[in-house]
DNA sequence: ATGCACATGTAAGCTGTTACATGATTTT
DNA sequence: AAAATCATGTAACAGCTTACATGTGCAT
């Protein structure tokens, strides 16, 4: 039960319509939590519920109106209390390396081409991650207070996609070895 | 929906109960997919159901009796083309990561011992994927055909846990410079 | 006597996905 | 005229977690 709080976080960086934060969630938040728009109202609603968030309709001109939330203060001091509480050691679900696994059983030359489209992935995402910062941290020596934490976000899917893609360059060269023994 | 064929892979290495699966599922396929006995055995049954499996009750001496599941000629074809079917694109869910973006509204100094605790458990994982290495592949540059996709996942858990540490290392320096500063 | 390993499930509830529903405005 | 963007939802279903339920044999 973590949307709550990635969606409190959201709304603390910059109050938003549920729409908004989908599109949040779609683009810079979206890559390492997912969520859709309609997951994303029903969890506003009850978190209005709870009193941590208050929304507000907002008239625009040519468009339909909008609910704007903003974080209360109870909101915030949950915020505060969720960072103070461990995260829970998170472990990963690989349905990919379910299929390596499964290489005795299944059909080597798709599973290539997977290792390859998986590779092109990671290799987007990668790029995706350098523009981003170049964009918005192009300067990583002198950060502020707030930007630390996107900064260090930022660095962690950097990380993880050039290991990806390390790791797709050793399976290739492993079964396209294996493929030429034969 | 790859709970199935991750418990068909398991099978497929070698026929079990359910309570078996359920152990395997806490170690070695556990680290890259985790299930709960209860799951498992629900699953199970909709895969005798569907004709993937099939099962023989097996009376134990001194222990209660066990269903031991066989793969179907029926579960090895759907095994074989779930291989040949494109892995969805998979993201990741990284509640670790939410948090370091709620560094501006939380606790820091409870976030510093966060992020030490995460470094421990992928040491962990790290030091106990070492060692598996060492138990079942000692030999990488000779593997048979079998023991390949376990290896290649194997190398892949060692390189993401390796540059999970190498992460946790430069947030603990940033976010320690940055106290030293104030 | 207590607890652990073995062994298999049911039930309730929460989370998340997919499909459906509506309607205005702007762009192609 | 059709498609995309803006905007907010409901409903049905699938997946997963947590709690409950039961019972044997062995070790401490």
């Amino acid at each position: 039960m973590a949307l709550e709080h990635a969606i409190l976080v959201s709304l603390a960086e910059r109050s938003a319509s549920g729409y908004d934060l989908a599109r949040r969630f779609d683009a810079s938040i979206g890559h390492f939590w997912k969520a859709s728009h309609q997951q994303i109202y029903k969890v506003l609603a009850r978190m209005e519920g709870d009193g941590w968030v208050s929304s507000e309709t907002v008239a625009q001109a040519g468009r339909p109106d909008k609910k704007v939330y903003v974080v209360t203060s109870a909101g915030r001091t949950e915020l505060a209390a969720w960072t103070a509480r461990p995260t829970a050691e998170e472990h990963l679900r690989s349905e990919f390396s379910v299929k390596l696994r499964a290489l005795p059983f299944g059909d080597a030359a798709a599973i290539v081409e997977d290792v390859r489209r998986q590779r092109r992935h990671h290799a987007d995402r990668l790029a995706y991650y350098v523009e981003s910062a170049a964009k918005f941290y192009p300067d990583p020596d002198s950060l502020t207070h707030d930007q630390l934490g996107g900064w260090l976000v930022l660095r962690g899917g950097l990380l993880t996609e050039e290991t990806a893609i390390r790791w797709c360059d050793e399976i290739l060269q492993r079964l396209l070895d294996a493929e030429a023994d034969r």
